[in-house]
RNA sequence: GUGGAUGUAGUUCAGCUGGUAGAGCACCUGUUUGUGGCACAGGAUGUCGCGGGUUCGAGCCCCGUCAUCCACCCCA
């Protein structure tokens, strides 16, 4: 038996139906707020990511399905979905334009990590990006669309915000944070000494006790933002504070990929374990430029749908369509031509096979069909079908042709 | 990559100090060839994850391996 490659799962029967559920209420809410599909390619060339995620990822760094392909190229299954959203702006030249672009997608990402609950090899996300729009009202109201989006799967959530700042104070305050860690640093843990050269803000929420009561007096980016950052995180909390999604700042809310500046953000949810965000994103205004596009703003959100199906429940599915069947083998024909008919407009399920009556009975409650239409030895004879209502019990025989 | 737990029927799981493989649910067939859900009766189903070892004998003990789950890490 060949069973799915490790970290990798067939969707089907609920599962299935809540995937689709989810994606089907995202696609609505994206659809109001004036976004238009995109389909990129899962493959694209690795040097994408490195350039756009970025080397010092762990994605990057470890994660990455990377191979050679038989033509010598160097590429890799997407592991996130932006990068190749903004790939796929800046190879249609819409930077040139002064237009604004905003686009959803949906479909498979693909990480090398340990496979856990909530975390897989293969996992899907749906996720928007907004282009050309650098006002901090497009983040806002980004955030609200997947405030939204939740809203209506019914699922509840709690909201991180933070602002990374940008290439004006950022770098001033990495420079700062790494001078105050290296007075420390030969009492912080392994990780966090590892942390100071790769990702020194990483260093703010490790999980050690002793890290952290070191770190009480350590700077804050929060705290050393320009003018232009610091007005505009104020402005974006000012007017969450003016809707009724709860928020909460978070000055150690880091994203995992090097691209976000200023509004970053992570919905989460305490009851699927320990792999909590169920959705994130921010801010990323160099990245068009990164992948050599003319400078243009953007902003985007992913959700995780494989870790919001643990938590939205569909309602029980309704009685639906017809379940046909016959008892005399000579009805064959008949049946099938009716259910030709029948499927210009209604669902229909045939059982080719003539069988007694009950079983039939049982047949249709099975097929979840709200009528059952059976044709006898009687039916046949007399060019009628029998139709039975399986919520209301009603029945009736009635002339083929008054179907 | 590190640590821990678990692999027995479609599924959830039992199986004693080693002695011929079990239950619930689900499934199939019946309960006057014409009334489903309910009830009753009957039935099918296993390379006990895989490979080796110990033993007269292994689902059970030992070694290896693979997979799953949980946590770290990281993230959706």
């Amino acid at each position: 038996m060949i069973n799915p490659l490790r970290g990798m799962k067939d969707i089907s029967f609920d599962d299935s139906a809540r995937f689709t559920h989810i994606v089907k209420i995202s696609i609505e809410v994206a659809k109001r707020y004036g976004y238009n599909y995109i389909e990129t390619p899962i493959l694209e060339e690795t040097t994408l990511f490195k350039r756009s995620v970025g080397e010092s990822s762990d994605i990057v760094g470890k994660e990455m399905y990377q191979f050679v392909d038989k033509g010598g190229n160097d590429v890799c299954m997407r592991p996130e979905g932006t990068a190749g959203i903004v790939r796929a702006f800046v190879s249609a030249k819409l930077d040139r334009q002064a237009m604004k672009h905003k686009f959803y997608y949906y479909g498979p990402m693909f990480r090398y990590e340990r496979p856990q609950k909530g975390r897989l090899r293969e996992f899907h996300q749906f996720g928007c990006e907004s282009f050309g729009e650098s006002s901090v009202y497009e983040d806002f109201t980004i955030i609200g669309m997947v405030a939204q989006i939740f809203n209506e799967l019914n699922i509840g959530y709690d909201l991180l915000v933070n602002s990374l700042g940008c290439p004006k104070c950022m770098p001033v305050y990495r420079i700062n944070l790494i001078s105050f860690l290296s007075v420390i640093k030969n009492e912080l843990c392994e990780d966090c000494n590892r942390r100071i050269d790769t990702n020194p803000i990483r260093v703010l929420d490790c999980k050690n006790k002793k890290c952290q009561s070191l770190l009480v007096d350590s700077p804050k980016l929060i705290n050393n933002l320009c003018a232009e950052c610091d007005e505009d995180f104020k402005k974006l909390t000012e007017l969450l504070g003016k809707t009724d999604i709860g928020y909460k700042i978070d000055t150690n809310l880091v994203r995992g990929l090097d691209y976000y500046n200023k509004t970053a953000f992570e919905f989460i949810s305490n009851d699927i374990g320990s792999q909590s965000a169920i959705a994130g994103g921010g801010r990323y205004d160099k990245l068009v430029e990164y992948l050599d596009g003319k400078s243009t703003a953007g902003v985007g959100f992913a959700l995780g749908i494989e870790r919001i199906m643990e938590l939205v429940k569909i309602p029980q599915s309704q009685r639906e369509g017809y379940y046909m069947g016959i008892m005399t083998p000579d009805a064959i024909d008949s049946i099938l031509l009716l259910a030709v008919q029948k499927r210009k407009s209604n669902k229909a399920t045939v059982e080719y096979k003539s069988k007694g009556f009950k079983s039939h009975m049982k047949g249709a409650d099975k097929a979840n069909a709200r009528y059952a239409l059976l044709i006898g030895e009687d039916e046949l004879k007399n060019g009628t079908v029998w139709i039975k209502d399986l919520d209301s019990g009603e029945e009736k025989t009635i002339l083929v042709d008054d179907i």
